[in-house]
DNA sequence: GGGGAAGAGTGGTATAAAGTGGGGATTTGT
DNA sequence: ACAAATCCCCACTTTATACCACTCTTCCCC
């Protein structure tokens, strides 16, 4: 039984996996990822770019939905909400459980020939392995005793 | 009957135990800790990665579910987040009770051939050997007068 | 105290699954 | 019609998982 998070009752993602991204643009998603998706997903870009995010349908569904809340409520703007829609894209698994990447998707993340797939809780990011180096280099953040 | 601990009321873990760490990355979780493990469990690094953390299911759960509290209060920052979530895995135990420690999270806490599994009243850490002789030489901070 | 049984810890092997690379047919766009 | 991109297979390597065998200690019970 995996865990679930409390907030929004969809499963966890967790661990860090290494990929290699062929020429063709194919990326393995990790198979402890890939048995919560159910033949399909949705990546696009996250805010700032500095990585992709994958999602469940259901995930993606209800991301969309906050989105369109917080542009009624003035929270967000149109163009918040068009970069998010048109840089997403459905993904698919071939036989072996790999996805392709859009060349647009890959050039965004600064993608090439390999990639970070990470669990990060409620969410799935692809990093470009050097940028992720930097999320693991931020120490000032380190305050576990706060909440360990 | 195990003691609680009064603040998390979850089952305290006590003792320390030296266990070897195969080439495969199998360590035998003693049998007092394991006991209060339900066929599952997690591991991630601990903040400062100096040794790991063990926790049971429910205490995983627990803490993430501390960690986003902060996040969503600005308390936290996402790349501790991510450090957290994303260096955490499930674990199973075999039927020597044995579990896995994937090369990562061994390479971060420096853990080669041996290991020493310590409990820590609400959790349970895993050490380098020498690390851990590091914590029982620090005498510096020694000042149990002021809870005996 | 001695003998046996049960549990705990360790090591190795066999099998299945995951990840990677590539060929060739089909589609798409120009 | 041609080049580029995409899709669908197949083959291989590496890694994880399940299983089995053995030792050593502890705990009973006689």
């Amino acid at each position: 039984m995996k865990p679930r998070d409390p907030g929004t009752n969809s499963t966890m993602h967790l661990g860090k996996h290494h990929r290699s991204v062929d020429d063709k643009g194919r990326i393995a998603m990790p198979a402890t990822f890939r048995d919560a998706f159910d033949d399909t997903g949705y990546i696009a870009k996250a805010p700032g770019h500095h990585c992709l995010t994958a999602y469940l349908p259901s995930d993606f569904t209800a991301t969309i939905e906050r989105l369109e809340s917080l542009l009624r409520e003035g929270q967000a703007t149109q163009n918040e909400y068009r970069q998010f829609t048109s840089s997403a894209v459905e993904i698919s698994f071939d036989a072996q459980g790999r996805f392709r990447l859009p060349r647009e998707l890959r050039d965004a993340a600064r993608i090439e020939d390999s990639a970070i797939v990470a669990g990060v809780g409620t969410r799935i990011e692809i990093w470009n392995p050097d940028l992720w180096a930097g999320v693991e280099a931020d120490t000032d953040s380190l305050r576990g005793e706060r909440w360990l």
